[in-house]
DNA sequence: TTGAAACCGGACACCTTGTCCGGTTGGGAA
DNA sequence: TTCCCAACCGGACAAGGTGTCCGGTTTCAA
């Protein structure tokens, strides 16, 4: 026994079956209408429960998106540390590093609808998500040779904003490949040889 | 005479002195409180104007900033246009884009409060000012014969968006030199020879 | 079966937005 | 200089969202 730590109740059953319902309802939002537009209360009319029940876990409309986002964002993280090479270890960063660009665009694509919800403008920085993204990044950088990474580390993630790949898609009419492409380029020209 | 266009009448004394007051009043508030935050109601009781009259000239506090900004937009775009060489014609694509990049980051260190209000999110791409900016990129892209310029525009221009770089200024603790190095060396990774 | 803790949701007060309308002011025409 | 209409001004209004409070209800373990 802990003494100084509860041992922390399981959730009761009519707490979990309105979580449920919560996240099914704000995702099919997020899914059919502008991300932005969504309000608590458009969720919690859906959903069917109060606004004070979806106060109770929620802080905030970005905070139900990260909830939905999570586990898709902790899958490529786990890619990133123990998958198989060029987008795990063991491959050169600048392979690395495109990989990683390919796979986040695959994330953009797929995810883009929350995204754009739970990581729009400065609260993108402010997910832990981002930290990790930025810890990858740095150590290829560093890895790479690669002068002051600390001055190129925000940068090279820079263009993976949800805002700017919404933008690529359906302004400029790029496809999901080309701007896999576009990165994969930027890649190989800031990290092949010869550094400088 | 043109028959069909009547002469714009010259704006009203009370209408200016409005103007001025609203533009100051708007100025100060952008300035000293986080610009996100600052609502149509904050400006017209800080001007002394009711929220009709602000209205009628400005739908939205995104417009006042815009309006606070042009000018100084419009200086950097004309020295890219018509100023002397690395920024204006005449020097290579590499050394432009180099030149480009740091003149933003000042433009960024002396408006940020600015571009932070006028320019932030999605918003940033539907303004006149980043339509010349890409133009402007896509043209030193073209210059140098590297491929698929269409692909690599707006991901140039991401690293300028105003939310990151306040990031970098203060949450990474760059200097304005050090980012303007780091966009540098970039650009020659980018655009120096040899093109892939 | 029972009781307390956890949960639920309607209601409330506050804030912001965007528009409407009657009163006021400015400046050219007579 | 006086007149008069157009342009301008600003208080008021309705709608909608936010975040919180509190009394009633449900769950679950003893």
């Amino acid at each position: 026994m802990e003494p100084g730590r509860a041992a922390p109740r399981p959730e009761r059953a009519d707490a979990a079956r309105n979580r449920t319902r919560i996240l099914a309802a704000a995702e099919t939002l997020f899914r059919e209408r502008d991300p932005g537009s969504v309000t608590m209360e458009d969720v919690a009319r859906a959903a069917g429960v109060g606004r004070a029940t979806l106060y109770r876990r929620y802080p905030d409309v970005r905070s139900i998106a990260t909830a939905l986002l999570d586990r898709h964002e902790y899958a490529l993280q786990d890619r990133l540390l123990r998958g198989a090479p060029p987008l795990g270890p063991g491959a050169p960063p600048v392979d690395r590093l495109a990989a990683f660009y390919r796979a986040m665009v695959d994330l953009l694509e797929r995810f883009g609808y929350l995204l754009r919800s739970a990581e729009s403008g400065s609260a993108r920085f402010t997910t832990g998500a981002y930290g990790f993204w930025s810890a990858h990044v740095r150590a290829l950088l560093a890895d790479a040779g690669t002068p002051h990474p600390e001055q190129l580390v925000d940068t090279l993630l820079a263009p993976l904003a949800p805002e700017l790949y919404q933008r690529q898609r359906h302004d400029t009419g790029l496809t999901p490949e080309a701007v896999g492409d576009g990165l994969a380029w930027l890649a190989h020209r800031i990290l092949a040889e010869p550094q400088g």
